[in-house]
DNA sequence: ATTATCTATAGATCTATAGATAATGC
DNA sequence: ATTATCTATAGATCTATAGATAATGC
């Protein structure tokens, strides 16, 4: 029973939407090939007309799971100020939906460990979909840095000085450079702390002590104006 | 050949030590009874004289390798001041050596997504490591703070001002509970920042990537004086 | 004629158990 | 006599392949 041309890249597309799916749910090693493949309505032996081997899927599962988040986090960036940008990817990200739902969540932390243990070519998969993250956090905090030199403290709110007076600012206003380097930094130990406290909020065995690490690292996204 | 009381502990120990390594090394589905057995000299059947399972096995061996983790960082942390407790402890976590050897590495990294998708003891171990990580941070957060609010700014450095200006300081002096908790919430932000370091320094397949991402969390570590 | 999917299975591996063995410890 | 470890295996599951089937598309 062959299928149509057409048919054939659905039924691929099918399957990589359901391993991207399983994967992030049970781990690479939680679901076969025969479940994966049952899930997306086609049998096991099937499998091998698309792909050449289990990893090979969980790759394109990766590549595909992180492109669209990488993509949610560009339309949050495009819709709003950068402070309100890193609020917003924060606020998704640290929620506790997030947490109980990774079938639908990132898969840097959902596979980050079982990535690190495997094969080229996944791991390509991550590092592409993290520096893409990364360049998101990196542009919304070199934007709000932008602004903040442009016009020092002019924001609405009542006491920015308190909270925007970090170590970037000390720095800056005479080496660009140096504040290009600090932004960078910024953005990769805060996407650190986010991706840390996801697969800390979902092995944590302790739901108060969950959310508590979750809100830590939201109380300190960087450009935040007081709360 | 049955052995003795004392033999049958040393057994139990070694299997408990060898899987800590293992299940570090490949992951809780990386390795089976019966090699686990083999690596501690020991046949596959013995195995459960000793353990009711295998993930009864883990959170033995969880508990182990975070009960030792969090004793390192409690010398780290009694044989220095807070700031430079905090520092040798990020310097140390925060190490290629620590990327390149989960085998002997923090639990929490190597074994979080693992666990979160395991049973009650299993993530029971985990969050007990955990918060004695985060009682650790904190400790030094706190008497750090207390440093600062005895006598301020009179450290030997010349530039405490840039760097310890943030946040936990501004609305302190005159409030002890809202600084508590403001050195609870940068204890557990920090950790988060620790943990998902490593698990994308570990997962990234860019050496570079790998050693910025390590960088910039040591950069952004709480009480560290001018570099 | 080509080929996407199917059924069936090879070959390996996994956790867990049953019963034999042999040394400890009363 | 007790029991820790051993050998052997049950029963399930895993990835991957071989060959049959049947619909597409030249």
């Amino acid at each position: 029973m062959k299928v149509s041309k057409e048919q054939v890249a659905l039924n691929r597309a099918r399957i990589v939407d359901t391993a991207a799916r399983l994967f992030r749910q049970k781990g690479y090693d939680g679901i076969g090939v025969a479940d994966l493949m049952k899930s997306a309505g086609l049998t096991h032996g099937g499998f091998y007309g698309h792909f050449a081997s289990k990893e090979d899927l969980l790759a394109e599962a990766t590549a595909y799971a992180l492109t669209r988040s990488v993509q949610r986090w560009q339309q949050k960036a495009a819709a709003a100020s950068p402070a309100e940008a890193l609020a917003n990817i924060a606020d998704h990200y640290l929620s506790t939906t997030h947490r109980d739902q990774p079938e639908h969540g990132c898969a840097v932390t959902a596979l980050g460990p079982d990535v690190a243990r495997l094969g080229p070519a996944v791991r390509s998969a991550l590092t592409a979909g993290a520096a893409g993250q990364i360049a998101v956090l990196e542009q919304c905090l070199a934007n709000g840095a932008a602004d903040t030199d442009a016009d020092t403290n002019t924001d609405a709110d009542t006491n920015t000085d308190a909270d925007t007076n970090t170590a970037a600012e000390a720095d800056t206003d005479t080496e660009p450079e140096a504040e290009a380097a600090e932004v960078r930094r910024q953005a990769l130990a805060t996407y650190a702390a986010m991706v840390g406290a996801m697969v800390l909020a979902r092995a944590v065995d302790d739901n108060a002590l969950s959310e508590e690490i979750l809100a830590a690292v939201r109380g300190q996204m960087p450009l935040a104006t007081g709360r």
